[in-house]
DNA sequence: ACATTGATCTAACGTTTGTTAGATTGTATT
DNA sequence: AATACAATCTAACAAACGTTAGATCAATGT
């Protein structure tokens, strides 16, 4: 009788099982840093070094933070020669990531303030504008400008994208058309290469404009 | 030229705050039983200690979950009385517990482990199923049961439910046809009462169906 | 005014984290 | 083999967390 009772394990076990495992997924978001790393593997995969130092934090930490991520299954690994290479283990973990940001949005004060330290414009590019965005780029009528690095744009880029990493702009404002109108993005909401882009070319009299969203919110973030 | 650069701070500073702010969200969702809690929020608003008694933990601990949850401002309170009441600070929140639940359903083996371990169907009903579940409930060729507490369902049910709590089952079983299929739901797919409730319709004789999904994965979870 | 009930606050405990430093592993280069 | 580099593991610390018990507070009913 005992023996046939331990096959069909108590509600309230088999309820707390349940609910533990979700509580993994929620335990590896609850460090800024370890969302900041998602975020940047939206953008690609990337070794640890470079995630280090994107993320401004020291290569132990990084590791310690991945190892955390991983031991949740949000992150996949594999070794390249000297490196090992990190990135997101599904494309459900970019969506995660843009759905968490979200509700934070809505639901933080401090997290609108905060933003709104970085944004100046009152009234930016937004979703409701994709469709139009990419029509207009097509036909050439504006120039999309990807200001990530080179290797994240070729991971994956929005659609009429063409790559301009923030490094090179300066040297490279010849080649953009100053009769028509620029877009510049870059890894998303949080990241202020873009903003930054925009300052410099408005600056030196280009109609430069800022799309906050990236890969990650346009659902086009790679997986592997 | 000090007092200038303060008002446009560091942006290392700022980033560090944004994912800061986003990691509330995450930490509030890092506990088992604060995630439970939510779940049942989702079924409409409680007072602490039914909350308690639902997630089978003490008051106490019960508030000191509730505290954290409500300083991530995913939940918010109400004096009634005697009692104060809970509830979502808004529909994201709902939103948000069925993104992470099907996150962790997707990356979590262990999850689907166990969730195997009660759901004895190889095949339930799916959203898919929604629209053509609607349309046979509105010809009145299905029976749809609500077997939550009946506050519940009067804080909010799926189209054409009716409600039928699991303590009342057993002895309104005359109320129910034995013509037609029946289909059962509770709270979710970590709510057993549905469960239950099947299996004692196919023991009775009924033709009797299990739906996983409850009002939040329906998007019709009450928020005030 | 007093007792009762529901809920929170405070303090305390053991446990788990974040972070850093030091030693170690694995891979490529010479 | 020896060296250099990338990354991880181990150990250790302080800080933060989960949980419980005891005291407190707020509303209700008598």
């Amino acid at each position: 009788m005992r023996a046939m009772r331990s096959r069909k394990p108590d509600a309230r076990q088999v309820k707390d099982l349940l609910y533990e495992q979700v509580a993994r997924i929620g335990k590896a978001s609850s460090s800024p840093k370890r969302l900041e790393l998602i975020e940047l593997l939206c953008q690609g995969e990337k070794t640890v070094d470079t995630l280090a130092r994107e993320a401004a934090i020291s290569m132990k930490l990084a590791s310690a933070h991945l190892r955390e991520l991983r031991s949740a299954n949000l992150v996949a690994t594999e070794r390249r020669g000297k490196n090992v290479l990190y990135r997101l283990a599904g494309g459900e973990v970019a969506g995660f990531w843009v759905a968490i940001r979200s509700l934070a949005e809505d639901r933080l004060v401090e997290l609108r303030m905060a933003l709104a330290q970085i944004t100046d414009a009152p009234r930016e590019l937004t979703p409701t504008d994709r469709d139009a965005l990419i029509r207009r780029a097509r036909r050439g009528e504006v120039v999309v400008l990807d200001v990530r690095p080179a290797a994240e744009y070729a991971a994956a880029h929005l659609p009429y994208a063409q790559s301009m990493p923030m490094e090179e702009l300066k040297a490279r404002l010849s080649e953009l058309p100053r009769d028509r109108a620029i877009v510049a993005y870059c890894r998303g909401p949080y990241c202020l290469m873009a903003r930054d882009a925009v300052a410099l070319l408005r600056q030196r009299g280009f109609h430069a404009e800022h799309l906050a969203e990236g890969v990650a919110e346009w659902g086009m973030a790679p997986v592997r």
